[in-house]
DNA sequence: AACGGATTTTGGAACGTTCCAATTGACAAA
DNA sequence: TTTGTCAATTGGAACGTTCCAAAATCCGTT
């Protein structure tokens, strides 16, 4: 034991991490004591317990938890979360709930963003493997592969799949009632008499335009209206879907008075090329969104929207998952979380509706 | 080895990971070999790499991080991430890219919000000590203690400051140039001649804040223009605060005839409110933010504000924290992102300015 | 003082890797 | 055949925990 004259440095580095031993040592007591200390075991004696305690904070011990997970296969408090996109305020609602609820059950999360790539989908899956995650949280991707999705799961890894789902795939699943609130929403617009209503944004190989589309052709038909093909245009990029996505139908059919978008960033979108092209939303073109983001109710006019709860989606799939760490051959379930029309301005629906 | 009937289970479980050991066997070598082999080592000839290979894909082995880096302490690919906010849109943006570097470099990223409260962060830092990640990246929460950062590091922990510093801490940062930025952006509002500017939203307890008022005060001091107390005017809620706040400064001078926004989320809620009072955003009043969010352009009239790109956060405080992790003695430094201005409509800026 | 039973403590194997030193094998040169 | 060299392979200790069975200690009864 030397002293080293480090002045120049600011901040003193310890040379090494205390482990179990260390600790053991300093308190003169077996290892085996410490780390039934640290598992708050009743059967070590009051006396000993501060002993060790105060040994653990002299040492500045720091727990290992790889090397307690190396031992006891079976606990894991790892969680990986894989979305399509993070920078897009939806995901961001829900991983923010997520993160929530993982903080408060003493869970950590690992997260990454596919970006729609199922090549990155695959790396990233593969990566939380090797840090044995207790379970995976998965937006899938686009063209996702069924067998590839169900090779996770009978791997030992639990999965829920949120927001949407790879068809056919035999694995749980908390989505969003898309057929109901598309159907909603597009029923309001016929109710207030729209007639030639678009549905813009979105993209095909996912499946909640899928269902959004399916609830407003429902809408459609039960009414006895039909659309031409070309009222219907989903573009990818949201916020750009939007603009463009309006520009279109309106070349084509300048009489459209009133668009469903398939989310609400897409009705952003609206708004903008809409005040450019000097329509005025909630007068000349009614316009419904999906999500109901936070800035949707300080929009001018304030949009009218179909909410989904993203805390739903947070709560339900991580109560799936842990049903089934503890039991893998729980049944599988595919949960579905209310949609509902909020009703605000941007319909110019009158006020008795709101 | 014999047969289990269960068709009842629609996805078969695996009953075993297998380890190294299990393809080593299977591939008739040692459990060393199989090692050489993952860690892609020359020393190993073509025709056993093949064999293991082979067995790897047959006993379908995936490799255990946990296990390998017990052994090997120094590597590490975790990096703990910890944010104020994470459904705030700038925090996604900024999450996003340095995930997405993270994932170029191939390592995980641990990620949780701290909701700006001392005690969340304090509990998530000895967290992910204990998964021993290899570097913070810590967006310090209100109050944050500097001798309790200053341990992290001390205990071994690299660790970069991002977005606010907690002052006088001895800790590299990544910071914007809040000050710039707000000067650039008042001085703008002077030279358009407005003399009443009022400043909206923020929280006094964080360093941006601090920051961009001394900005204010500067652009406001060098034109030779006091501003009364009752002009700045901070609230914690972003887009309320925008909303409140227009109304609490303009109750306090009908004349004020512009408002430099703590954030673009602000101004949101400023445009809102004044869209309620019948004020016309560019003319009757203009307004500046500060991020400049992807929303911000398409708002109308789009807003003029100051523009920190949120990916230079993500690539310095990443290439700082390489750096740390390799030399932990290299010089602790401060770097600054540029912020500058855009201008765009909310100021009424004549068109030769953009 | 000896005993029994409960309470508290402990040594050591195990988890799945890495890495070192040592061993084996092949082959060319003596 | 022996020797030396080099490449390829291997056994086993180590990493820092947990957990089991066994040991040690305590304490009230005989």
């Amino acid at each position: 034991m030397r002293d080293v004259a480090n002045w120049n440095v600011p901040i003193p580095l310890l040379n090494k991490q205390a482990t179990l031993h260390d600790v053991a040592r300093a308190a003169g007591v077996s290892k085996s004591t410490v780390s039934l200390v640290l598992q708050g075991r009743s059967s070590v004696s009051a006396k000993t317990r501060d002993q060790v305690l105060a040994a653990i904070e002299s040492t500045g011990y720091v727990y290992n938890r790889k090397a307690a997970a190396l031992r006891q296969a079976q606990r894991n408090d790892l969680i990986g979360v894989i979305v399509n996109e993070l920078n897009t305020p939806y995901s961001g609602e829900v991983l923010s709930q997520i993160e929530k609820v993982c903080f408060q059950q003493n869970l950590v999360l690992m997260f990454a963003s596919s970006s729609d790539l199922c090549e990155k989908q695959e790396r990233l899956v593969q990566l939380y493997m090797e840090h044995k995650v207790g379970g995976f949280i998965l937006c899938p991707a686009p063209y996702t592969d069924r067998t590839w999705l169900e090779r996770i799961w009978s791997s030992g890894f639990p999965l829920v799949q949120i927001m949407r789902e790879v068809s056919f795939s035999q694995l749980p699943v908390v989505i969003a009632d898309n057929r109901q609130g598309a159907y909603e929403a597009v029923k309001h617009l016929i109710q207030l008499g729209h007639q030639k209503i678009a549905f813009v944004g979105g993209s095909e190989e996912i499946s909640d335009y899928q269902e959004r589309l399916a609830g407003y052709m429902t809408a459609l038909n039960e009414a006895g209206i039909r659309v031409p093909a070309q009222y219907i245009c989903p573009i990818p990029q949201s916020r750009q879907a939007g603009r463009d996505g309006l520009k279109t139908v309106l070349a084509y059919d300048s009489r459209i008075s009133a668009v469903f978008c398939f989310s609400d960033l897409v009705a952003y979108g609206v708004f903008s090329m809409a005040r450019e092209m000097g329509i005025q939303i909630g007068k000349d073109l009614a316009v419904v969104g999906f999500d109901d983001l936070e800035d949707s109710h300080i929009t001018h006019p304030a949009l009218t929207t179909v909410r989904v709860e993203a805390n739903q989606y947070a709560i339900e799939a991580m109560n799936l998952l842990r049903v089934y760490q503890h039991d893998r051959q729980a049944p599988v379930v595919r949960r579905v979380v209310p949609a509902r029309l909020i009703i605000r301005e941007s319909c110019g629906a009158p006020q008795q509706f709101v």
